[in-house]
DNA sequence: CTCAAGATGTCACATTTGTTACAATCAATT
DNA sequence: AATTGATTGTAACAAATGTGACATCTTGAG
């Protein structure tokens, strides 16, 4: 069930000659987890890389008095907290747990640099992994900059639509909800009063924009 | 007025000598704009590192119909949208503005990966800056999971107390309502509900927390 | 084509949060 | 110690969003 080598992320783009060649000369360890076990705890610092092989993992928060708060899980290929190797505060902010048998790969923060070193495309990876993981917190956050709902699914809207007035919506008003952090009624409820206003023309996923103007300035109150 | 090379972020820890040196081996541009004048289009394709040395610039998106949304204000010594440099959208999803008059250092990609290859604390230090973003941001976001306001509240005073059951906010209410993205009397409110229900005792910025456990059971809901 | 599972439209009602406003208190400077 | 500007406490009311429920429609598997 390992994953081979070429799929991880952090090696895209690599021949697997070029891979094995590369990971022959840095030391790194390959670790294995058994379903439930603690892979690293809350506070632990991060001084190394942890690139998940196989199998899936859960992060979760843990409050002063050991209530867990959030989750998230990640299954395999996946690296693990990149941002915290470098970033000011080098702790992890979560304990992961295996959920299933897990199967990691370990590089300490120098070895890593040395790969950065011997190959430009593996730094590439890296830069390019953490860029797209800032740019989509990015993007989140920029949802929950608007000041109401309706705000936000307008400029969703015109994000979606780009210069066309009928397109279908590629997200599930679930998923839609998720993205902006509300209910799902609430989202159905805008496109109900969009569709009332007479501002777009909707049918399940099938959208038709009726009034451009109006839709772009919902999207500053 | 234009801040020396050491400050820059992208340098620090680096010797004047050793800037220079470095400096001189590869190709950059420096740029002027006059107060008022457009840097970045949005839109447009990010394939520099742009370092504001000095001056104060703004970031807003426009929509399609030409209004402005969102203000980010940035001031020297900056990195401009480090994260779309090598993240997988490169283009700018702002377009930047001088507000005074302002002075960029401009690389192109290759020749900032060549300063990443002759120095490495440069490359270490470009990647502690995009690090902290993507931290910075996550941790803004992990406010917005929370379901209520009081939630939100309630974590944000469990992580300030740390151990400590008595200590004083480092923020004031204004503050707090925009880390949460709420209005601020809405942050008054739930303190007097946390007070009435003597989970904690808060007089203006002095929290005695009366109630650990209650107050991490309401991170909870 | 049929059917079941999932997605959507929509409602009534409960909660939460925003808005506006003003008085009380603090903090810093004179 | 007094004054002033910022912060905080608090209220009433308006508005937005959550909740739960249900009927209806779409879609994809068979």
């Amino acid at each position: 069930m390992e994953i081979p080598v070429t799929n991880i992320p952090l090696f895209k783009g690599c021949a697997l000659a070029e891979v094995e060649d590369l990971l022959s000369s840095v030391v790194f360890q390959r670790k294995k987890f058994t379903a439930g076990s603690l892979i690293v705890s809350q506070g632990e610092v991060c001084d190394r890389l942890l690139i998940l092989t196989e199998g899936k993992v859960v992060g979760e928060m843990t409050s002063p008095t050991g209530k867990s708060l959030k989750i998230e899980e990640m299954e395999a290929p996946m690296v693990l907290a990149s941002a915290f190797l470098f970033g000011k505060q080098n702790k992890f902010p979560v304990s992961v747990t295996a959920l299933t048998h897990a199967s990691f790969m370990v590089f300490q923060r120098n070895d890593l640099m040395k790969m950065f070193r011997l190959n430009p495309r593996v730094l590439s990876n890296f830069l390019s992994m953490i860029s797209s993981r800032a740019q989509f917190l990015s993007e989140k956050l920029r949802f929950h900059s608007f000041k109401s709902l309706k705000a936000k699914v307008a400029f969703y809207l015109t994000g979606e639509a780009g210069t066309q007035k009928k397109f279908k919506l590629k997200h599930s008003q679930e998923e839609m909800a998720e993205l902006f952090g509300v209910a799902r009624p609430s989202v159905g409820r805008i496109f109900l009063q969009l569709q009332n206003e007479n501002i777009i023309d909707i049918r399940y996923k099938n959208v038709t924009i009726k009034n451009f103007d109006k839709l772009a300035e919902l999207c500053n109150h």
